[in-house]
RNA sequence: GCGGCCGUGGCUCAGUGGAUAGAGCAUCGGAUUUCUAAUCCGAUGGUCGCAGGUUCGAAUCCUGCCGGCCGCACCA
């Protein structure tokens, strides 16, 4: 699963091949990882071979290490280990090839073209208007921005659109609500938190006064007929919230190309609806909804209330189509939750019903749902609570470190603490696989020891510390004979992997794989520091700054693809 | 009821066909005259929900059961 360089493991591989008959892209996939460094550095299990040649697994490696020549390779020697067969890398050969490339590429290391002239569209973020921007929203925001970085540096185009949830029903209680009872005042002070609560109380006397809820159905279709003054009203709205919104993505440091809400697809939906009509799938049901059913097994897809209002369906609908023909994508991202998984299959469905070719460049990139959210009482946590907490956690520290000398008095504290308390936050989040639920828990996102992001970051900062303490920038000319430690050994082969993992992260649209990387490549970087010096040392010095600015530039890389900004000092 | 996802050390999670199941937190013990101790080293701790099956080999694949979460026609 986890490779060496690829071509290191393709020239084995092809070793393999010719001398066992065996196929070159399986002998590709059948290497491993040896469970401990000791054992080797690249792994090849021989019990296909086993099988193939009815000879016991642990005799064929033992005659494979006799009989391959490994030179030309990056391999030094082959050594059998039962039925294995453990490859040693040659390790001048390989950290001299590896560090010069990095010292090269820089900050394009990992990178790829691969991409180049394709765009991908990634649905992300789309919190509702009129409701407070909470942690279960942090979710999609963080995955799609970094799904987008990672796109990006493989070549894409990303095109990062905000669905605003800005149209529906729901709006229509908040207009009816203010019609009611408005208070101007409230709503300059607290816009989002004032409109939730006309929603919230609205909502809960139109659960006994059904009279309500026809009042807000009425609202919400005068609005969708374009009635010049609930329009206006309805912008005045919108505009506020996405005023607050743009806080919290300022300070996560995200900009959306587009925001098209829901309500942008408003003029859109009537074609979609006559050329469902047209192709005959569009049924009509009870008490007039109309529908299509999309499969036998799946509930019908509803796009039209009885009342002739639209959905959420259908405004989905229009946009999937609009963006189809506005961008031709190579895909379509949706960073939605998991509860949502049933109506994207229908929505997908319903597509590939009407005849578009391009239904299978869609994607539900699920997310589990964030567990225990709520504060003791049972509120909602707003994101900028938990940003503001983190962020008071690592003023703390940071005073304690000014105190201890280790950082200057001059550094700019609240921004250094804004950045070390938004790394906590996300990669707390990326800590896991996406689609698990995620169990908030303030005790771990305030703790800033061991798998967290300021753990990321001050490793980052202390390879800073080394670099500027050199007073020589590092150079590719050194002696690579001096990098072989084994802690080094291992650091250099956790640098190795990253090309690959940036593309295993876009692969399965997670973010998660590179966050998991990133640990165990500042794991092999602090054991490394924690056993050797690199200034100071000698002989050994200058290859060893070679490597320290290597995993600095790949560490750096690696943050800003999860959206987190690399710190040079805390 | 139907469908989906999940069940791995006290807690949060990796590992999804291969070697003795890993990490972080928590607990206990240790490391700083020298590049930041938000670090590192060590110890304790697991019948991988249960029962069958497939395989040379299963936490991983199949079947059944138990437990939890989510979804299922006019919310988004």
């Amino acid at each position: 699963m986890q490779a060496m360089l690829r071509e290191a493991k393709a020239g084995l591989a092809k070793l393999l091949a010719d001398r066992t008959g065996l196929e070159k892209e399986r002998a590709l996939q059948l290497f491993e990882t040896p469970r401990r460094p000791e054992m080797g550095d690249l792994a090849f299990p021989c019990f296909d071979l086993g099988k193939a040649q009815k000879s016991s697994p642990a005799k064929i490696a033992g005659d494979l290490a006799r009989d391959l020549d490994l030179s030309g390779t990056l391999f030094s020697r082959a050594e059998p280990n039962g039925p294995y067969l453990n490859f040693f890398l040659d390790l001048p050969v390989f950290s001299g090839k590896l560090l010069r490339k990095i010292f090269l590429e820089k900050n394009q290391y990992g990178a790829a073209d691969s991409g180049k002239g394709k765009t991908v569209v990634i649905d992300y973020s789309s919190p509702n208007i009129a409701k407070p921007f909470h942690i279960g929203h942090l979710r999609s925001t963080i995955i799609g921005e970094s799904l987008a970085r990672i796109y990006q540096f493989l070549g894409y185009l990303p095109i990062r659109i905000n669905h605003l949830g800005d149209w529906g029903t729901q709006f229509g209680m908040v207009l009816s609500a203010w019609s009611k009872d408005r208070n101007e005042d409230e709503l300059k002070r607290q816009p989002i938190g004032y409109l939730l609560q006309l929603y919230i109380n609205y909502n809960k006397q139109a659960s006994e006064n059904p009279a309500y809820q026809e009042e807000a159905r009425g609202w919400f279709k005068k609005l969708e007929a374009g009635d010049p003054e609930t329009y206006q009203l309805w912008e005045r709205f919108r505009n506020l919230s996405l005023e607050e919104f743009k806080k919290v993505y300022g300070r996560l440091g995200i900009e959306f190309d587009y925001y098209w809400g829901e309500s942008f697809y408003n003029d859109k939906m009537g074609p979609a609806l006559d050329q469902l009509r047209d192709a005959r799938l569009l049924e009509t049901g009870e008490d007039n909804v109309e529908m299509v059913r999309v499969a036998e097994d799946l509930p019908p897809v509803l796009l039209r209330k009885s009342d002739g209002a639209t959905l959420y369906a259908t405004r989905d609908l229009a946009a999937a189509i609009y963006r189809f023909e506005k961008f031709e994508p190579e895909e379509i991202l949706y960073v939605v939750g998991r509860p949502q998984e049933l109506h994207f299959r229908q929505l997908f469905l319903l597509l590939k019903k009407m005849g578009y070719p391009w239904t299978d460049r869609l994607h539900h990139i699920k997310f589990g749902h964030i567990q225990g959210l709520s504060t003791r009482k049972g509120a909602v946590v707003f994101l900028e609570q938990v940003l503001d907490e983190a962020k008071d956690r690592a003023r703390e520290k940071i005073a304690e470190n000014i105190q201890a000398g280790k950082l200057s008095p001059g550094v700019d504290q609240d921004q250094l603490a804004e950045q070390i308390g938004i790394s906590a936050l996300l990669v707390n989040d990326f800590k896991n696989r996406r689609e698990r639920d995620l169990s908030f828990d303030w005790d771990q996102v305030l703790n800033f020891d061991g798998e967290t992001g300021p753990y990321l970051q001050y490793t980052h900062a202390r390879i800073f510390g080394i670099l500027r303490k050199a007073g020589k920038p590092p150079g590719p000319e050194v002696d690579f004979n001096f990098l072989s430690e084994p802690e080094t050994r291992e650091l250099l082969k956790k640098l190795s992997l990253f090309p690959e993992i940036v593309q295993l992260a876009r692969r399965e649209y997670e973010p998660f794989i590179i966050c998991n990387y990133l640990f165990e490549l500042t794991g092999a970087f602090n054991q490394f520091y924690n056993h050797h010096r690199v200034l100071g040392s000698g002989d050994s010095e200058a290859p060893r700054l070679l490597l320290v600015d290597s995993t600095r530039e790949v560490l750096a890389r690696g943050l800003t693809l999860l959206g987190v900004k690399p710190l040079e000092r805390m």
